[in-house]
DNA sequence: GCTTTATGGAGAT
DNA sequence: TCTCCCTAAAGCC
């Protein structure tokens, strides 16, 4: 369930393993069947984000776009080795293999882990696999492609690597003028857009709406890839009543929230964790790492008390999503 | 075992 | 504002 630093880091994954080679699209689950059919065999020719939504391009005309929505995953197996350089370069994230719903770091029991001479016997190359339920993950890491395990919409096979999706929210081919009335309907990317253009972008679509920010900063079409997590988080972070409408808010706290926005998501994609309370000692931040409760100012922690002010958070249901607060601080 | 929950969004009303 | 869809895992007997 991603929120879009996972979303760019997804793409990112895909620019490293999958472009620039022939891809074998096959839908195991069958529901998308015909639309696979339509890229297979096909090279992979570039890997975009915009916000929460993922292009992946093949043979320079069609596009496949896939929203994961809260239940969709990517799950990459294979050969994720790269070059020395390369490797350091990705740091942690290079250590396994890697499943696209968010925070990376949260579950120690996501990834399997590497296998390296596990399967020396047939030569083959290393590779991760993630759990999917236990006691079918051993039987998945034998042999080469694994099985798909459970409802996997799409699979994308490499000679090296293979990515299975599952659970998307969208998922369908489309050309390359499709893609941008798509991406012309969102709002800015600060990984995107240029930061002075989103910012007005942002700034003119918050000004002339008398819906509440709360609202507002999950909207897609004013700025792009923020969810729930990252929603509620920005809105303490700048003490702000969730309430206040959008044109109420003056210039510079918009301004503001765009490159909160910008900062957070550079934290998101570089740690693949949703990192919102920055500046923390050593010991809180590794205790953070460790346990979601304690890496958040407000998100899932209605009815504890408040990190600055002790004021229980308070949980409000706001057009069907929970939204978290501080009654006291933000106000 | 069964129920609940999740970082979304589209479409109907 | 409501309903529905998508899937897996955590929580609760």
């Amino acid at each position: 369930m991603p929120e879009g630093h996972s979303v760019h880091r997804i793409a990112r994954q895909f620019g490293r393993h999958m472009v620039g080679d022939a891809v074998a699209v096959s839908s195991p689950q069958g529901r998308f069947a015909e639309g696979a059919a339509l890229i297979d065999g096909r090279t992979m020719t570039a890997s975009r984000a915009v916000g929460k939504q993922m292009f992946l391009e093949f043979d320079e005309a069609l596009w496949l776009r896939v929203h994961l929505g809260i239940y969709g995953a990517w799950d990459f197996s294979g050969d994720l080795r790269q070059d020395a350089t390369q490797r350091a370069a990705r740091g942690r994230m290079g250590q396994t293999g890697m499943r696209g719903t968010g925070d990376e770091g949260d579950a120690p029991a996501t990834v399997v882990g590497e296998h390296e001479d596990s399967l020396s016997s047939i030569g083959a190359p290393r590779r991760t696999r993630l759990r999917m339920a236990e006691a079918e993950t051993a039987a998945a890491v034998e042999g080469w492609p694994p099985e798909p395990i459970g409802q996997v919409r799409v699979r994308l096979l490499t000679d090296r690597v293979v990515a299975d999706l599952r659970g998307p929210t969208a998922c369908e081919v489309l050309d390359a003028a499709a893609v941008q009335t798509v991406i012309d309907a969102l709002g800015p990317d600060p990984l995107v857009d240029d930061a002075q253009e989103g910012e007005e972008r942002m700034l003119a679509r918050i000004r002339r709406r008398r819906v509440p920010i709360g609202l507002l900063l999950m909207d897609q079409s004013v700025v792009s890839g923020i969810g729930n997590v990252y929603r509620a988080e920005m809105l303490f972070r700048a003490r702000l009543d969730p309430h206040t409408p959008g044109a109420n808010l003056p210039e510079d706290v918009i301004r503001d929230l765009w490159r909160d926005w910008r900062y957070l998501l550079g934290i998101g994609v570089d740690t693949g964790q949703m990192m919102t309370m920055d500046g923390l000692d050593e010991e809180s931040r590794k205790r953070a790492l460790r346990n979601r409760a304690d890496r958040h100012w407000v998100y899932k922690r209605e009815g504890l008390p408040c990190r600055i002010c002790g004021t229980h958070i308070v949980l409000e249901v706001a057009a069907g999503r929970k939204l978290y607060y501080c009654p006291s601080c933000q106000s």
